[in-house]
DNA sequence: ACGGTAAATGACCGCAGGGTAATTAACTTC
DNA sequence: GAAGTTAATTACCCTGCGGTCATTTACCGT
């Protein structure tokens, strides 16, 4: 065996570890939440020593903040653009649903992260966060009042509640599909448009 | 002050305790999750020392059963009620959701419990929160399933989605009422009348 | 009066987990 | 090939938290 993970080896270099590290930090993160997830496990799992973590990250903070922007960075943009093209159909909203699929499918996980609640409540990676959820939000708020204008209905707290459902709604199709890892992104956006056609027909 | 917190004072009996220490636990593990909630300050917030929770309640873990117990016994019992009354119309899947504001109207943020990521995996707390989630995924899917099946779906992978998809939705409703606390259950219930009317029509 | 029991606490233990210091070995450069 | 840098580790510290013990005071029945 080669593994004798000798102290001292120049093996990998930074940038590579830095994403194994992240992607599997990702992962518990969001299985086990902020708070329940052990940096000795995090480290465990990519393969190294606790230190090298705190070597390349910092702290914890520093690496769930790592983490966060790595994931809502890259969702937020796709997210902000699919946006432009949307309308008042309901197939735009399924158009939605398939670029968060699509934005999610390299790590499908990585969607908790931004709603996880054991975060700690203030601090640099909460502002993070908020921010995060802010524009999520604002993307689903400005879609929502969209369409309960569209059809009549002027209440900003209707507004609000229909852009909570409309990412809980997400959130919990983002779920389903982490439990049934053999559907594929366009899998889903199929089931989506099958879906929405039974409830709204 | 009398409130000199003396040791052996003979206060409050152990009935009364137990719930206000119940209703406090509630509150902390539905809003930092069992990893994240800490028994000392459980202790503190009801007003207590932390060794009076342990000599009524064994461990966090016995707190955490009871509580969940205390939350999902009272909620399944309505739902399960709720759901001989149900067809398949629209307004049947609000009479649904009713039932769940009107349970959960005492103590709203109960609902977070049942499906808490920081939970233990294994263990006897695990056993009876699988159970519960058991017991309330079969009350979305049976609804799901039947509600597809009437409009000619029968795929038991797109039912599983709907069922995911219809508990998502009733989370994604109390959480935004926990955040909107002036809102009653009646106002809630209104509220979904008119957005299903609004998405339907 | 008085013994038993119930309510309650401060002080402690052990451990896990975040974080750090000191050190080692391989590569790079001149 | 010496010097500096980089990847990596072991061993440790400290805080916080789950959990326990011994003890104290108030009430209740006899």
């Amino acid at each position: 065996m080669s593994s004798a993970a000798v102290v001292g080896t120049k093996g990998v270099p930074r940038a590579e570890r830095e994403e194994q590290i992240i992607a599997v930090a990702i992962d518990e993160f969001a299985v086990r939440g902020y708070a329940g997830a052990s940096m000795v496990v995090i480290a465990r799992r990519a393969g190294i020593s606790k230190p090298l973590v705190y070597q390349y990250f910092g702290s914890k903070d520093g690496l769930y903040l790592t983490c966060l922007h790595h994931v809502a960075g890259a969702l937020l943009e796709r997210l902000e653009l699919a946006q432009l093209q949307e309308d008042d159909s309901v197939a735009s909203r399924v158009r939605t649903l398939q670029a968060v699929f699509e934005a999610l499918a390299p790590q499908r996980s990585a969607w908790q992260l931004l709603y996880d609640s054991s975060m700690p409540a203030a601090g640099e990676i909460a502002d993070a966060a908020r921010g995060y959820q802010a524009r999520t939000a604002a993307l689903a708020a400005s879609g929502s009042e969209r369409f309960l204008r569209s059809r009549g209905l002027g209440s900003a707290l209707d507004a609000s509640a229909l852009s909570a459902v409309w990412m809980g709604l997400v959130n919990s199709l983002v779920a389903w599909w982490l439990a049934h890892p053999d559907e594929s992104a366009e899998d889903m956006t199929q089931r989506c448009y099958r879906l929405v056609g039974a409830v709204l027909g």
